[in-house]
DNA sequence: AATGAATGAGATTTCATTCAT
DNA sequence: CATGAATGAAATCTCATTCAT
């Protein structure tokens, strides 16, 4: 018995999702024309609009998708407890480069959506910033069980030093992002790992210090 | 005495180059239209592309002015150098805040231009990419003299102390321009002074790190 | 049976070349506004630009249209050898004749199109440069022949006699399409017989000289 | 005393009309800039406005202008009555092509004003249209007293005779054009005399043939 | 009277959205 | 259902004409 086609073809729809992160991601919200996400996904124009209304609705279940993409697979318990911090965070940012590496369009549409905060509808914003909390939460949920096992210097409080680990890791991350956009061979974290080396000092600094004891 | 009309009105060029900087810095380029520009400076449309050929050059304009306002204003020598390293980075973002303060659609417009940089016209990004680079040049000439006086951990160069320092600053600068656009009310740097003892503590994270000596 | 619709629908362009060439040929490239195009065409504006890109290339296309009709239809050899010169003038003239008649826009437009020629793009220029070459080109390969069994007066050369009988006939031809835009009920060639027994006279005028011999 | 100034600047006007005069000339009306016509006329476009009221009348009076130019100086007796019908022709043609190196903006003002006819407004018809008769009045006149000594043909008029003889000059005066346009560097009718001695041979052929008496 | 900056109607061009096939 | 040709509202850009100085 012939099953009669879904209302919606799955394998389109996601062919049209793919095409418009790519374009979404590399070129922003306006200069991505609809005629090119259709080409991309060698779809008809008019099957985008049936199926997701109009750009904009097409524009935020892009970017929800990203969301959700990024978060099913931070939400596995890929990173392990450990007694180091640097160690740690190290392997955080480990996993998390793997991500970028893996989803680079994803991290770049939400990056790019967080800059276009202002012109997002109010629907949208939510994605991305329930994505910036979800980052640090993940950091923070991670880090405060090895922050209970160490001595802070007197006038500094955990929140302070999880905010200079999150300044400094996202700031390395940054510079990892463009480093990747200048280096497209790249493709495994394997090579990543001398970069890595330098986190890992950077990370000593925060905990130590770079000032010689006298 | 009233000055003779010039054949560039420098009243109206003013305000043209004012509403497009206001505009092009909450919109975008795309996203904010020429007729918007005029109404905004109270001029017609047609005048714009009579100063400004179209609208790609007006926003090249646009991001020059930018530019050369907050270089203009960064080269004056506010900063005092001094032996301690945290007072003087402390001092310097103070400034930047107030520069950020006094000139908030400047800062956007070049940060949105960072984020934009693929889509700019070729000539539009040396102004974005020369921002940059400025910036780090700027810290990096205050610092290294003190640097010179320090006595760096083994294995920590002071290009890591440096980059850290990078990382926390501009990390802090970033969650700092977040606060602004919440608190539109905030005008002056006297009412970040709180904010700013943050960074104090954040520096001296840094410099010593947060572990208390075993 | 209905044929399936095409990328380019034929009908429709058709109806826009014909409009085009119309507009063109009575108003020149300037006075010719799109919109009167799209109208004439009925046909939106907007189709007009998907299909030939711009205003200067919708111009050059239908320069090229009817540049190509006419060299089509003149390289059929509708014209017979004889050995009467005038004879053979004569009615190579009237079935240039016919073809103003028949396509008096294409004239017009290739005839414009020669008057502005420094104004055209220099991609147009080749089409109504060939036409002219073309025009001569024909009259050569079709009177030499009959100029082979003749005897010239001493002094005067084929290449004279040609750029004679060019000039006679051609000037009898701008008379002609005058004549026609001031009689626009005249469309067929018999109409025009008694005026092409001037042009007989006047060949035999360049034959024979219109001087009786002493 | 000093007299008081004209409402109209002579010399200025004469300027815009000269100016006016060279760029309706090689552009065509619509083609050319109003602002240019200031330029080039070093006055104001204001001042165009005030002398001519719109773009349009400036273009008539050019036209008229032009015409009225020509026409005074071809209705100086230049040409002498000879009983030489070829050496009169050439003569006068001569003359002709004198006027053409003489005042070249002029000649392909009224040129192009002819072919523009149809765009032209009404009240500018006239000048194009006397224009082009007055200049085969001209030959009538001077060729008719030479034609009353001579013998025509059996079955030739000398309306025909007349006719032929305005193609070929025509014709000739036109190829003659081109030539100028692609030698801009001949001024003088000395340098055109070769090619006047073709002229010749062609009004020789109109006279009594080309063919050989058997 | 002369200027040329300023205007705005109108032209060209783009592209999200619709709808006949 | 799917298509992509067709639409037209809205954007960019031009330039004859006006008018404050």
């Amino acid at each position: 018995m012939k099953r009669t086609r879904l209302p919606e073809d799955p394998v389109k729809k996601a062919r049209m999702q793919a095409a418009a992160l790519a374009l979404f991601a590399s070129g922003g919200y306006q200069a991505t024309k609809v005629d090119a996400i259709a080409a991309k996904a060698q779809v008809s124009k008019g099957l985008i609009f049936k199926y997701f209304g109009n750009k904009e609705q097409l524009y935020l279940a892009t970017l929800r998708q990203a969301y959700d993409r990024l978060m099913a697979i931070m939400d596995e318990a890929v990173w392990q407890e450990s007694g180091d911090l640097v160690a740690m965070v190290t392997n955080a940012t480990r996993y998390k480069i793997s991500l970028q590496l893996q989803y680079p369009q994803e991290f770049q549409l939400l990056l790019n959506g967080f800059i276009h905060l202002k012109q997002l509808p109010a629907s949208g914003r939510q994605y991305v910033e329930q994505m910036m909390v979800a980052n640090q939460d993940l950091t923070q949920r991670l880090v405060l069980p090895v922050f209970a096992k160490m001595t802070f210097k007197p006038g500094i409080t955990a929140t302070d030093a999880l905010t200079v680990l999150n300044y400094v890791t996202s700031g390395y991350l940054q510079k990892f992002q463009q480093y990747l956009l200048s280096h497209p061979e790249v493709t495994t974290v394997a090579e990543m790992e001398p970069l890595l080396a330098d986190l890992t000092r950077y990370l000593r600094i925060v905990e130590y210090g770079f000032v010689a004891p006298a």
